[in-house]
DNA sequence: AAGACGGGGGC
DNA sequence: GCCCCAGTCTT
C-alpha cells in the first residue's frame, strides 16, 4: 500500500529517540515492553533506565526478590506487571538457560507477556513479521480505514490484525510497528489530533467522512466503585507498624498500614467501637484522626482516613503478621503511593 | 465477554 | 470531571 511507504518515511524524519529502540537486546525488549503496558512513554521512561542499571541482565532479574522488584516498581501501578516480570524472568533463566523463545507461542504462555507483548519482541529482538496491536494502533487503523466497531471488544480484534498483516509484508517488521505506534502517540492522537502533520491524511477514511472525532469507538466502562480505608498509624517507642497485603485486591504483595475497611466513613466517637470488634482491642491507647486523602484508581476511589493511634508499648492486637519499622527506616517496603504520600506527609 | 488491575497526564 | 496510556489475566 502506498500508505506503508509514507508512514514508514515519516518515522524515519520524526522518530524519538528511545532507549529500547537503540537494542535489539530481547530482554532489554521486553522489559520496556513490560513497563509500557498501559503506561506512557514519559512514565515508564525512568523505571527502564533503573532497572537496566540494577539488572542489566536477565538473570540478575531472576536472582532478585520479588519484594526488592515491587519495590522498584513502586508508583508504576499495575503491580502484577512486576510480579510476572520476577516469574518469567526465573522462568527463562531456570527452562531457558537464560536465552529467550523466538517462538509466538512460548513466549506468549509466559506470565505478563500476551498477543502485544510477544509481537513487539518478536519482531523488535527478532526481525519477525509480527504486527502489534496496542491503544495508539487501534486508533491509527479505526481512523485511517474509518473502521467503528468497539476497539475494546476481543471479537473485533481479528479484522484489525487482518488489516496490519497485509501492511507489513514487505516492511522491516521492527520499523513498521515503531512506525505505526509513533504515528499513533505523535500525530493521530486521542484529542486534537494533528492531521495536517499526517503523512497520510490523504489517505486517511475518517478525515474525508469527518469522523475523526468519533474514532476509535469504545465500549464505555463502569464508573468506580467506592471504598473505605480507616489506616492506622500506630506509634510505639520510635516505631510503626506495616502489613503486607497478601489478598487478591488491588496491591496485592505491597506492605501499607495496619487496615479496617468499612462501608462508610467512620467518625471519632465510633472508632473505637470499630477497632474493638475488629482487632479486639484491649489495651490502653490514644486515638487521633490525622488526615483524609482521596486516591482514586481506574475502576475504585479509595477513601482513606488515617489515624494516629499512640501506645506505650506493643499493642496487644499486633500479631507476627505485623512488620514493626522504625520511624526512619521503612523505605525498604514496597508500598502504594497513597502510603507513601502519608508517611512523606508525617 | 466482562471485570480487575495503578498511576500520571492532558484538556 | 473524563479520557487515555507500547495490555494481561481471571472469572
Amino acid at each position: 500500500m502506498e500508505n506503508v511507504l509514507d508512514i514508514l518515511l515519516w518515522y524515519k524524519k520524526n522518530f524519538r529517540e528511545l532507549p529500547w529502540r537503540s537494542t535489539q537486546d530481547p530482554y532489554k525488549i521486553w522489559l520496556s515492553e513490560i513497563i509500557l503496558q498501559q503506561t506512557q512513554v514519559v512514565q515508564g521512561l525512568s523505571y527502564f533506565d533503573k532497572f537496566v542499571v540494577k539488572y542489566p541482565e536477565i538473570k540478575n532479574l531472576a536472582s532478585a526478590s520479588e519484594e526488592e522488584i515491587l519495590k522498584m516498581w513502586q508508583g508504576l501501578g499495575y503491580y502484577t506487571r512486576a510480579r510476572n516480570l520476577h516469574k518469567t524472568a526465573r522462568i527463562i533463566s531456570d527452562e531457558y538457560q537464560g536465552i529467550f523463545p523466538d517462538n509466538y507461542m512460548i513466549l506468549s504462555k509466559l506470565p505478563g507477556i500476551g498477543d502485544y507483548t510477544a509481537s513487539a519482541i518478536l519482531s523488535f529482538a527478532f526481525g519477525k513479521p509480527y504486527p502489534v496491536l496496542d491503544g495508539n494502533v487501534f486508533r491509527l487503523i479505526s481512523r485511517l480505514y474509518d473502521i467503528h466497531l468497539p476497539v475494546n471488544e476481543a471479537k473485533n480484534r481479528q479484522v484489525f490484525k487482518n488489516v496490519l498483516d497485509e501492511l507489513i509484508v514487505g516492511t522491516v517488521p521492527s520499523e513498521f510497528n515503531n512506525a505505526i505506534m509513533e504515528l499513533g502517540a505523535l500525530v493521530c492522537r486521542p484529542e486534537n489530533p494533528r492531521c495536517k502533520e499526517c503523512p497520510v491524511s490523504m489517505h486517511c477514511l475518517a478525515l474525508k467522512n469527518g469522523t475523526v472525532d468519533m474514532l476509535p469507538v469504545k465500549l464505555k466502562k463502569n464508573k468506580p466503585s467506592i471504598r473505605h480505608f480507616n489506616y492506622f498509624y500506630i506509634r510505639e517507642n520510635n516505631h510503626f507498624y506495616l502489613v503486607k497485603r497478601e489478598d487478591k485486591d488491588i496491591w496485592k504483595n505491597l506492605y501499607q498500614l495496619p487496615l479496617i475497611e468499612s462501608d462508610s466513613q467512620i467518625d471519632e466517637k465510633s472508632m473505637p467501637q470499630l477497632l474493638a470488634s475488629s482487632w479486639a482491642v484491649g489495651c490502653d491507647y490514644s486515638l487521633k484522626r490525622q488526615s483524609q486523602a482521596r486516591h482514586l484508581l481506574s475502576h475504585q476511589t479509595i477513601l482513606a482516613t488515617f489515624w494516629e493511634l499512640h501506645s506505650k508499648d506493643v499493642p496487644d492486637f499486633v500479631n507476627e503478621t505485623y512488620k514493626r519499622v522504625n520511624l526512619k527506616n521503612y523505605t525498604k517496603y514496597p508500598v502504594p503511593v497513597l502510603i507513601q504520600n502519608f508517611l512523606l506527609s508525617l
